[in-house]
DNA sequence: TGCTTAACTTGATTCACATCAAGGCGTAGG
DNA sequence: CCTACGCCTTGATGTGAATCAAGTTAAGCA
């Protein structure tokens, strides 16, 4: 069962203090919205012994950048993550953020290399899980290469909803659609929908919908004059739920 | 030379008219960039037996639409496809087009829905790959899993692609990467990748870009006062294939 | 504790592209 | 053959968000 003690006692250790440190995919409070959903008992130890659980990168630090060898893909466990590319002129394209239970890293299989960066907005911690034991396990086991296909056309999925909110919505309407979908991630981790913590910043947030800080102040500016939001900094207090999707205007 | 005969030997004079409808991978031109790369000939047998070949769809036919059951992946023979989403207030967001040799509905896996719709732009045919086969066999061929995995993935990082080009690119930026892209794709398959026939209207490509048909329109007039690109409706020269990718300031 | 720098907000101005409007051209159908 | 419609082009005008410019608040650090 004991994969990689350094020294003696680690896996004990960590037992102890699970609430941070999660040790298994059988007891981690995510697995159900995470790679082990529709596994087995038997199966999810399987997966288990594959995954490898480093300790938390700090606050800035990279996952693994892009253009780094592709090895493995990595569930995040805490935390929050940022994805980016570098276009050539310097600039910087945020192509998604991870928060606890979903998986990054997928674009890099098809090169092997990594075709984006991974960094922390805030102390984060994540499961890797090397891809040709993946691939390996997935052979043996129907439903986990199921599931990996689905997690990909997820992400392929999303993607495309981040292609149409980018090329056909206002800013309003991209930041609106943005808080939702923070919302709804927070909420399948059974915490509040209302009220959360921003992980990243407005420059990020501009990055990923196109556009600039300034604009995406305003829009929050905005959207607190109207009581649609209660914005404090990084702190999102939503007042009104059913405003705020009007103004995302992507129905339901 | 005649074509789908609905009677008596319809294999045997498939087989006579092989250069516009392959009857098998084996000896399907596009086999070196389609699905069955990177496969051992034996393999590429049974893949091969998995495949439906039908009848070409004509000009403005769907291939499935959004919401329809997912059922199966299909591979360009020859023709071209769009697919696109249509919002809920009835615009349209073109998401890629599809040329021969390239996959098309994977992103109906995570749902076992299609979530985008695909129709022909010309008369087109595709190879139709029932996923559960697929699936079944690439837990048998390791080749193949990996192979579709990078599919897979392939899919996600040219959608990061369009949104990076979506959200901090020009209209002529824009425009000019996907005459990059079309031409490459065009090189991909041993034909000119200077000279083409542009098989989508205006409207999709602006479409596409997150562009209105007039900009469009203008950027094409600009680059052919520019003498970067002989325009002559959808007949497409390339002129000056530097100039161009300078236009497109994607770098290399 | 105060200093320094990063992150955010707000306002004034500019600009790239959308929108509105009209005309040209190629193709299908009567 | 002519008419009609779809598709494309070009021009004039409008506008949402970018850019430019300050100032404020929050956060790291000596």
């Amino acid at each position: 069962m004991t994969i990689h003690l350094a020294e003696s006692g680690e896996n004990a250790a960590l037992k102890q203090c699970s609430h941070d440190y999660q040790v298994n995919c059988s007891s981690c409070r995510l697995n159900s919205i995470c790679l082990p959903l529709a596994l087995e008992s038997e199966d999810i130890q399987l997966l288990d012994n594959i995954i490898q659980r480093s300790k938390p990168l700090q606050k800035n630090q990279h996952l693994y950048r892009e253009g780094d060898d592709f090895q493995s893909v990595y569930a995040v466990r805490s935390g929050t993550l940022k994805a980016y590319k570098t276009t050539d002129d310097g600039r910087e394209q945020v192509t998604g953020f991870y928060f606890p239970g979903e998986i990054l890293g997928m674009d890099g299989i098809s090169n092997n290399t990594h075709a984006s960066s991974a960094k922390a907005l805030e102390t984060a911690a994540t499961c890797e899980i090397p891809f040709t034991s993946l691939e390996k396990l997935s052979s043996h086991m129907p439903s986990l290469q199921r599931h990996f296909f689905q997690l990909m056309s997820r992400e392929i999925t999303e993607d495309q909803l981040l292609i149409t909110l980018l090329s056909k919505n206002s800013a309003d309407e991209r930041v609106a659609a943005l808080m939702l979908s923070i919302s709804t991630r927070y909420a399948r981790r059974k915490l509040s929908a209302t009220q959360f913590r921003l992980p990243m910043s407005r420059v990020d947030i501009g990055n990923y919908l196109g556009l600039t800080v300034e604009t995406v102040s305003r829009v929050f500016s905005r959207m607190q004059k109207l009581d649609i939001m209660r914005v404090d900094n990084k702190e999102i207090e939503i007042l009104d739920p059913e405003a705020l999707r009007r103004m995302a205007n992507l129905g339901r």
